[in-house]
DNA sequence: TACTTGACCGTAT
DNA sequence: CATACGGCCAAGT
């Protein structure tokens, strides 16, 4: 048998996490490939998750539109079909997008932790 | 088999 | 802000 046959039982195709941590990324937040990569336990491997977006089947219905570059950048050509319906996806979730750019400190899915630790030690409102 | 491409990234100039 | 560079590595030529 195949030693791998364990390990698959809880996932182990790089391709089935990277969906996965796509997938995961909340409604009205964004995340960079990077991020993804790395939330998927694959860091350095950026690459990989634009290729597996890419290759991913609509059907899946991954939140695709939710993945920017580094920065908060879209990974698609200014005025693209794609970059545009990217905008209109985001903008639909409350994420404005303008000049192909998203503002990370806002929007990030990460924002949630420097939230965190700079929030009151009471409660907020 | 060798070389090129890419929905990328961080650092350095 | 814009180039450049090295790292990454599966697919395509």
């Amino acid at each position: 048998m195949l030693p791998c046959a364990a390990m698959d039982a809880h996932g182990d195709d790089p391709v089935q996490r990277i969906r996965a941590a796509v997938a995961a990324i909340p409604r009205g937040r964004v995340a960079s490939y990077g991020e993804i990569a790395a939330r998927a336990g694959l860091p350095g491997r950026a690459r990989l998750v634009g290729r597996v977006l890419r290759e991913a089947p609509a059907a899946l219905r991954l939140p695709w539109h939710r993945v920017l570059r580094a920065g908060g950048v879209t990974a698609f050509p200014a005025g693209s079909r794609e970059a545009r319906e990217q905008a209109r996806r985001l903008a639909a979730e409350g994420v404005p997008m303008q000049r192909g750019r998203v503002a990370l400190d806002r929007h990030g899915w990460e924002r949630d932790l420097d939230a965190a630790l700079w929030a009151p030690p009471t409660r907020r409102r």
